[in-house]
DNA sequence: AATGTATATTTGTATATACAATTATTGTAG
DNA sequence: CTACAATAATTGTATATACAAATATACATT
């Protein structure tokens, strides 16, 4: 990709700047692709991370501040896209009997029948993205992105 | 980063599926950067973008396409961030005078000045996250980022 | 010139997200 | 026990973005 020209500059762009640049196109390009994956579905990518958050418990529910502390959103929505995915009935969500402030929520079977469904459409997308990159270069990827301080 | 530990996942993840979330967490953690950078302006970084593309021509005013193919957003909305600029006095917009369907968009010297410290603002943020990587390292990101399939 | 089609932008609206305030419950200091 | 602070989640709302439709102009065919 050539982000001067994608961003038609003439002049010459900062290193890093253009590298943050390019991580943003990537990243968008990426979005677009795993959404387009779960459209049939009617289930949009967030709703999609949380049921993959839920399943990944192995049978013990989760609280609202534990889902979202893995989610790139504010709790407040958090709480929407639980509200989303209990109206679709893929997951269950009761006041936590020790503690009433907190709730416990957890996949229903429904939930991780469609979560296997959507797996399958979203790993080859994935694939798709990436197959140019093989397991050492992926490696890579992820020591670079390391460095980018994300305190 | 440890990408299982942070969505908390006792199975082990596809590489494909962890570079993905890994670029995902990287990517909103710069965008809140960027985002407080520039919050002492009053300006989004979406409109940060729109000037900044609109200084790269030089003085040759740009149309709402030519904007709108250099950000990842809708047309529609880039016309309302212009819309945004213009009440800022950032930016005039005027019918082309050969082809009154289109505008030309320019950024005024007003909007260049507020451009001008707002680079300094965001130019320290991007050194701050990106600092950790030389210039090797952050060549070699923008090649690996290359790779994945933006078409 | 009249009609249909393509192009460029804008408007309307639904969904997504961020931020602030509120509610409910629990913990704790006096 | 009461008052106050801390915690957990939700609700309200403003802004951001995506999608569809509408508007205006230009171009092409007859």
């Amino acid at each position: 990709m050539n982000v001067e020209k994608h961003i038609q500059t003439s002049s010459e762009l900062r290193t890093t700047t253009r590298s943050i640049i390019h991580l943003t196109l990537v990243h968008h390009r990426i979005q677009e692709e795993l959404q387009a994956a779960l459209k049939p579905f009617e289930v949009s990518l967030q709703q999609f991370n949380v049921l993959r958050i839920l399943r990944g418990r192995r049978g013990e529910p989760a609280n609202m501040f534990t889902i979202n502390d893995r989610m790139v959103t504010k709790m407040s929505n958090t709480t929407r896209l639980v509200d989303k995915l209990m109206a679709k009935g893929y997951v269950s969500r009761q006041t936590c009997p020790s503690n009433r402030r907190k709730v416990e929520i957890d996949i229903t079977p429904k939930g991780r029948d469609i979560l296997l469904k959507m797996d399958k459409s979203v790993a080859e997308s994935e694939s798709h993205l990436l197959n140019a990159l093989n397991q050492e270069e992926l490696k890579q990827l992820n020591i670079l992105l390391d460095k980018i301080k994300v305190k």
